[in-house]
Parts: structure tokens; sequence; C-alpha cells
RNA sequence: GCGCGAUUAGCUCAGUGGUAGAGCGUUUCAUUGACAUUGAAAAGGUCGCAGGUUCAAUCCCUGCAUCGCGCACCA
């Protein structure tokens, strides 16, 4: 029976052809390298691939990044390179954590009232079964990657060797605990790094407010009562004669004492030049403070972490006090400014002053900057080595464009709040002694307090920001032991065989939260960079640009895709017209051309097929002239494609190919041999039929390689089916 | 505010210092001989605007405009 009599089913034929390579193992390096032969065997290619979030299904970015990363795969292992694809999957933190707790509101239940330990099971074996679950999406992609190494970011060893950085960098001095303002999401109810807030125009209004002597302006009135100083500009002759004196400030509830201070930061122009500090609830009022601590007062803390109002503990004596205590921010601002209006203290108010305000990335709620005491590393050493090594281009971005991005965050990088008040994630290696409060860093938990002896310890509660790990996972994935010497590794350590990994692939959206990282973290701990090349892929969007939401219905499952047109259509259109670093626009009218273009593929092959008869595919025919031609142009173009796919050009490389095969190998070659197949003007006739189905034969067997890492499922089918070609596989052949 | 992109055919995008390219779409024609998930052909572009460099600019430089995006502590 030819599997050529029915149309081409991509749905058996992949499924089918995908359960034929693992069971094979060519995905292994370990068993691949043995069957390919090539001056590059010795050589290794290596990714590891982003790991999704183990908290829904995959999408498809998740579909392009798969693809994207399968080409140069198994390009490289049909190059005859040792070839590693290492695949995993992400615990993801704080954002499964909220996916979980959106799923627990539905439920009626809430996360505060379920014990920690409950919490964690329950997100665990969430987490499993997604894993489960885009596993086997993957492998619907086609992804060659070697399962036999997957790995998972709560994998014991990965947690261990997570702590052991921890640390490691608090032993170096990388990391300290410091009671910083820290963008605070009432919400979620934990704390964030300065990458995890947006920040929004808005419009407010501006008030324009007596205070004492003086005037200052301000959006947030109801922090007044959180004042500790009043700061002007040092040049400033209006305020001259006020620097380092004390006012007598009415603030309804009480009557505060504040010194004037003179600070650069102050911008004379903007509103009265006077500025209220509020070290406790504003970013810049904490620095100015910091500056000059030893003449004005500290944070007072106002507000608590469920922004309300929280004063009665400052002002026990007063009545009014009472009256503010437990509101929510905005209703305390309406209300102070009706009592600062009724006794004639509010100035003016510009009603529409634009300006920016912070949000949580996640649900929009404004940010409520809070004092606490996190742990933060230290950017500054980490960024230097980093910067340097793409600027001396050890490491090199596609598209290069994204260096600049890249540097211009580097320079400016600020300390990394590393701690986040959440269950899900791998728990701070830190233990305080309840006694006396001293805070002491040990992988396991110490005996005894190291200050005053008490036994009683408890360990941090708080677990890293999900991407302290994720920083680490080249390496970590890959089996990095810091204790053991390098030379004393197995020699067939994964980490020595294939770290610095190739290519990290991954969106440009990442770039910060995780590339940058990545660097750092590989730098410092491995001294080595950890990938060579750092390809950023963008957004997959709907045909008219717009970002695919949920909300906007406008959201393509790429599994159902693959089951419709086939994961090779699928492939092809997220490849072809896709540049690096931008953002794609995609449609099912695209998909449905490259699954006409996989018909085109099968039935070529099929035409091909049957006009093989009395073929001798050892005897090397006469060529003709132009036979000569098509295979000289064809070695151009298999040139022509291996320079595209070694400078990460596979939108140009699969187009080559596409237009190739449709519009010179079928409508041009095909069309011109057919007369030579039927013996027709051909003389004498068995020659000109021979060279005619040799040169079929030659051209369909080496375009199937190469259009093999694009489509790799009907490549594939095809291959095992040509004559000859019985227990042979195309993943492996040699390109 | 600082920075980064983009601007090329109806749409989505490539591209190059020397008569403009692809895919999709459109129009016309063809066709039971691998394939209608097809073939042949056609229409369609002052390559955002203004200067400059050059023998020659869509491409390099400068400025401007429009759109998109990133970063950012001016109350």
């Amino acid at each position: 029976m030819n599997i050529f009599d029915k149309p081409y089913s991509p749905k058996e034929v992949e499924e089918k052809i995908y359960k034929k390579w693992e069971d094979s193992r060519y995905f292994n390096p370990d068993s691949a390298s043995r069957r390919i032969t090539g001056k590059d065997k010795k050589k290794s290619f290596s990714i590891i691939m982003p790991p999704p979030n183990a908290n829904g299904s995959l999408h498809l970015g998740h579909a392009l990044m798969i693809a994207l990363e399968d080409i140069m795969i198994r390009y490289k292992r049909m190059r005859g390179f040792k070839t590693l694809w290492l695949p995993g999957a992400d615990h993801a933190g704080f954002e499964t954590q909220i996916v979980y707790e959106k799923k627990l509101e539905k439920e009626g239940r809430n996360r505060f009232q379920i014990p920690r330990e409950q919490l964690w099971r329950e997100i665990w074996d969430f987490t499993q079964a997604n894993k489960k679950n885009m596993e086997s999406q993957i492998r619907r992609l086609g992804a060659s990657c070697d399962w036999s190494r997957k790995k998972f970011t709560l994998d014991e060893d990965i947690i261990s060797k997570t702590q052991d950085a921890f640390v490691e960098f608090y032993e170096k001095g990388l990391i300290y605990r410091g009671k910083r303002l820290v963008h605070w999401c009432a919400k979620h109810q934990t704390g964030f790094s300065d990458l995890e807030i947006v920040h929004e125009e808005k419009l407010d209004p501006l008030y324009y407010i007596k205070y004492g002597p003086l005037t200052i302006a301000t959006v947030r009135p109801e922090t007044i009562f959180g004042d500790t100083a009043v700061a002007v500009n040092p040049k400033d002759s209006r305020y001259k004669e006020f620097i380092g004196k004390e006012i007598e400030v009415d603030v309804v509830i009480a009557k505060l004492k504040l010194k004037v201070i003179a600070d650069k930061f102050v911008d004379s122009d903007f509103g009265t030049g006077a500025v209220k500090i509020t070290p406790a609830h504003d970013l810049n009022d904490f620095e100015i403070w910091q500056r000059h601590k030893n003449e004005i007062k500290g944070p007072v803390e106002v507000i608590n972490k469920y922004a309300k109002m929280d004063l009665v503990k400052h002002f026990p004596q007063s009545e009014e006090a009472k009256k503010y205590e437990g509101l929510k921010v905005l209703e305390a601002r309406k209300l102070i400014v009706e009592d600062l209006e009724k006794r004639g203290l509010i100035e003016k108010i510009d009603a529409a002053y634009k300006h920016n305000i912070a949000l949580c990335y996640k649900c929009k709620t404004i940010i409520e900057p809070r004092l606490m005491e996190q742990w933060f590393v230290k950017m500054e050493p980490l960024a230097k080595p980093a910067i340097e090594a793409v600027k001396k281009g050890k490491i090199k971005f596609i598209p290069d464009r994204f260096k600049k991005v890249y540097f211009h965050w580097m320079k400016n990088i600020r300390d990394w709040n590393i701690s986040r008040q959440i269950v899900w994630g791998i728990q701070i290696p830190a233990w305080q002694c309840q006694d006396c409060d001293e805070w002491m860093i040990f992988k396991n938990k110490p005996q005894k307090c190291r200050k005053c002896g008490s036994i009683n310890l408890e360990q941090d509660t708080d677990v890293f920001d999900t991407w302290f790990s994720s920083g680490q996972w080249p390496f970590l994935a890959l089996g990095f032991e810091k204790t053991k010497k390098l030379k004393n590794l197995n020699t067939k350590s994964d980490y020595k065989t294939f770290y610095p990994t190739s290519v990290m692939e991954t969106g440009w959206d990442i770039l910060f939260f995780w590339v940058a990282r990545m660097i750092m973290f590989g730098l410092y701990r491995t001294k080595k960079i950890p990938f060579e090349n750092v390809y950023l892929h963008g957004l997959v969007r709907d045909e008219f640009k717009q970002k695919m939401s949920k909300s906007k219905g406008n959201v393509i499952d790429p599994l159902g895709v693959v089951n419709e047109y086939g994961a090779d259509a699928l492939r092809m259109s997220l490849i072809i017209g896709n540049t690096p670093g931008n953002d794609l626009a995609f449609s099912e009218d695209k998909i449905r051309g490259y699954r006409n273009f996989a018909n085109k593929i099968w039935q070529a092959s099929r035409f091909v097929l049957m006009n093989l008869e009395s073929f001798n595919a050892n005897k090397k025919p006469e060529f003709s002239a132009i036979d000569k031609k098509y295979l000289k142009e064809f070695e151009e173009l298999k040139k022509k494609i291996a320079k595209q796919m070694e400078s990460f050009k596979f939108y140009l490389a699969a187009e080559e190919i596409y237009h190739y095969f449709w519009h010179t190998f079928c409508d041009k070659i095909i069309e011109e041999m057919k007369a030579r197949l039927n013996g027709e003007n051909d003389n004498p006739p068995a020659s000109g039929r021979q060279a005619a189905q040799f040169l079929l034969f030659e051209i369909l067997k080496e375009s199937l390689k190469l259009l093999h890492p694009f489509m790799p499922f009907i490549t594939e089918e095809i291959w095992q089916n040509l004559p000859g070609n019985k227990n042979k596989m195309l993943i492996i052949e040699k390109w």
C-alpha cells in the first residue's frame, strides 16, 4: 500500500512520527551523535529551553519559541553537532500563585486562610498537572528536545543550589537586609522589585496647602501626617531665611514642628518650590531623609499594609486622628482636603495635574511604597562584568540593537529586592532569633543564635523572587556544582559538555527580568558567560496587530491550529515573515497557506516516486546542460540557506526553500521533466528519462533535508518512504 | 524627561549605494494526467517629508512629522 494514495493527513502522521523519534532516542545527544558522522561531531550545540510557566497551557508565543529553537537544534543535529535541547518547566512563583488565587476565589476560598503547607501542596499538585499537559503540547509541536534531561525549577537539586547561591552571595557581601521603601501591592500583599511595577499617566488634583509660613504643593495630602520636614532648593532666594529653621505646621489632627532643609533635588520652578517630606511613603522623600539623617526625623508610617490610615499610634492624644483611622487612602485624601479647606489652609487646587503613578503590573492597583525589611542583592558589582561581556562581543544579541537597551538598563541598575511575601517559591534560607532579632544566613537551621545563644530560631517565611532562581537556570539545569572543583567533575557531565550554552532564545519582553540576570549570575557563579548568543523574538499578535487576549476574544490556540492544519504548517507560519525582535501579525489565512505548501510537498513527492520505474540510483546518468544548470542552482541554494541558518535568518531560509520548492522545483523543473519522463522529444529516450529521474529524485531528497528543520513531520514521513530508506531517519541525516 | 524602533504594493513585511521584492488579497485566463490545498498571466509603489554627502540615495548623514515601545523618584 502506497502512502501517497491518500491525501496527507498531518494529524495521523505527526503523532506517529513523534513517537518514532522518541523511540529512536535521537533527541538525546548521546544516542544521536553516535549515528551522525561529520567533522563537527565533537562540537556541541546546546539550548536551554526557557521553561514555560507551569500554570496554564501553551500559547502562540510558546509555539514560536519551540519552532525557532527546534529549527536551530535540528539544523545543528543534522550538521553533526552533539546537540542538546534541554526542556523544563518553571514554577513561576508570584505568577502561578495569583493564577491559583483566582482559582481559590472562584471556589470561595482565600489564600490568607489556608495554612502555608497546605497551600504549597495544592499549588504543587496544580503545577504538576499543568506540567504534564504542557509537555504533551510541546511534543505535538514537534520539539526534538531531550526529555530524559527535563528539569523543573523546584526540583530538589535546583532548590538546594539556589539556596547555596544565596548563602554564597551573602558571604561575599552581595546580599544585605535593609529597611527600605518597597513597592507594595495592597491587593497581593507582597513587595516587588522595580521591574514588577508599571507607570501610568494620570490626571490628579494638585493641592497647594498652607504649610505654616510656607505653601507646599502635593497630590497626596493624606500623607501630611507622616511629614517630617520641608525641603527647598538651596539656591532658592525666596526661602533662604527659612533654611535650617523649624516651622510649625497645622495638619488638622496636630501641630507638627518641621525643619526646613535645603536639597538640590527640589525644583524651584515646580509648585511653590517647597516640598513636604514624607520619608515613610515616598521614594524621593525617603532618599532626601537619608541625605539629611542628622537634621530631620525619620520615617513616620501613617499608612498600613492594607493601604489604610494608621495614625492613632502616632497621635494618641488627638481626637481628630480617630476620624481618619482605618480609612482607605483615597477616602482619607478627600477628608483631609475638606478639613484643610474648613481651616482655610487650601490655597488653590490645580484640578488636572498630569503625572505618572506606579501600579502593580498584574492587577494595576496603585503601588503604596512601604517601609519594609527585605533582602536585597547589590547589583552594581554583578552588572559590571555583564556589561563588559556584551561590550566585548562575548555575548551577541540578535537583533543587535537590544544591546543598547541592555546597556541602558544595566548602567542604571539598582539593588534588587528579592523577598516576596508569598508561599509559592523557594523559601529564603535565613533564620531569625526570636529573642534578639539577629539574622543568620545558613543553608540549614543553625543550632542557636550566634549573638545571644537562644535556640528560638525561625526561618524567614518569605520566598525568593522567582527570577532569582531562573536567573541561574542555564547552569543549574545542566548540573553545575559549586562545591566541587571543575576538574573533578565527571567528564560526562552535561555542565562540562554543554556549558556555556550556544543560544538563549526568548522573548524581548523578558530581557531585564531574565536575560540580564542570567548573564550576571552566570558570570559571577560559573565565571563563564551562560550563552554565546541571545536571540530575541517578538510578540505574536493577531492579524490586526492587536495583542491577543482572552477579553478581546482574539486568542488563537496553537493546539487547535495543530489539530486542524498540522504542526508543520503552524511552524512555517510562525517563522516566515517574522524577523527577530519584531512582533508578528498572525492569522489563520497564513497557516492555510503553509498547509497548502505541505500538500504541495506531498504531491510533488508522490509524482517523483510515481515516475521512478526502472530507475537505477547507483548509475549516474549523462546530464544535459540544463540538468547541470539545475543541479548547480540547487547547490547554490543549499549554500545560501546554510549561510542564512548560521546567521539566524530563519525567516529568509524558510522563505527561500519554500519559494524554491514550489516555484522552481514544482512549477519549472517538474513541468519540464514531464516530457522526458514520458520519453517524448528524447533521443535516445532511455538516457533522457534516466537523467530526469535522477535529477528529480536528487533534488527532492535534498530539499527534504533543507525543509526538515522547519517542517519536520512531513519531511520525515516522506523520507522514510523513499526507496532505499527503510529504517532510515531524516532527523539524523547529514545536512 | 531620557532612550529605542518603525514609516516600502490594498494588508503583513523583506531588501539593497547603481532599472523596486515576497506572501496574502485583487483581476483575467486555463485545467478531469502529482496537486483546485492547482497552473499561467496581469494590475498595483515619487520606498513618510525636507535638506545634505555622492557620478548615483529607498539605503549613508542631519532635521522634521506621524505611529509604536522601553526606561524613569520631580512633589
